[in-house]
DNA sequence: TATAATATACTACAACTGTAGAAAGTTGGT
DNA sequence: ACCAACTTTCTACAGTTGTAGTATATTATA
């Protein structure tokens, strides 16, 4: 089991799902670009929260010319289930049956309930 | 399935979930015990998360002589409900897969897994 | 009824978060 | 070598969050 991760603001979160889903090492714009689809924002801002993300050690950075280029530190998994542990134990107070409750009535349709029991089987093989 | 509700911070989640583990109405005092468990704050650090709570409509409050009488506008059950799906889509990014491997992966033993699986069948019916 | 005990309201403040303008550095092209 | 284009850094600021001291109101009681 993973060592906790702190759960990470809004803001930052939406960057960092954008730096995942790239190949690293990845350049401002194209973060700029997937970011933009969802939540579009200055330039700056962009940069401030990337900067942000540094300083929180979950992106680590290098100068390529004038761009600088970013490199996840945490990945995408290991953040995931650090915060669904997160969720778990802080949100449902650490009751499998609520956090059990709360997903059949969270919305997902029932097929979709039928489809994470199937993943939860198959995972933990 | 619900309106979505807005996620609480930390420390107004920690005294929600001490009003609910009361029957309402519940005394600042109650409330104090509870969290006082987990979390021990000044008394008047407790009163302003309450009072933020009444202003995000979380809790109504009601005067009984000296005392302020605080009761849920939000069941927990409706906020897990809420907060799971919020987890899914915004951390998740919608993937169940993702989801469910981020379980098997969060730290709960096998047993709770299959438990959870369990609980994820028979509360589907 | 004066006072001690107790409860809440008001005020305060630093750290964090979301957002972005202004400033300054880098580079390709002419 | 100069400029236009582009990039990042610095600075800023309002709203949120965690925390609690001070002031004020209420009440039981001696």
């Amino acid at each position: 089991m993973k060592e906790t991760i702190r759960r990470l603001p809004d803001a930052e979160l939406e960057v960092m799902q954008a730096v995942w889903a790239c190949e690293p090492p990845v350049a401002r714009t194209d973060i700029e670009t997937i970011v933009g689809q969802t939540h579009p924002m200055a330039v700056t801002t962009l940069l401030t929260l990337l900067t942000r993300l540094v300083e929180k050690k979950f992106l680590s950075v290098a100068k390529e010319g004038r761009r600088s280029l970013y490199t996840p530190l945490v990945t995408r998994h290991d953040y995931l289930a650090s915060q669904s542990r997160r969720f778990i134990d802080k949100v449902c107070g650490g009751s499998l049956s609520a956090f059990a409750s709360a997903l059949c009535d969270s919305g997902l349709e029932k097929e979709e309930l039928r489809q994470l029991r199937d993943l939860l089987e198959r995972g933990q093989l």
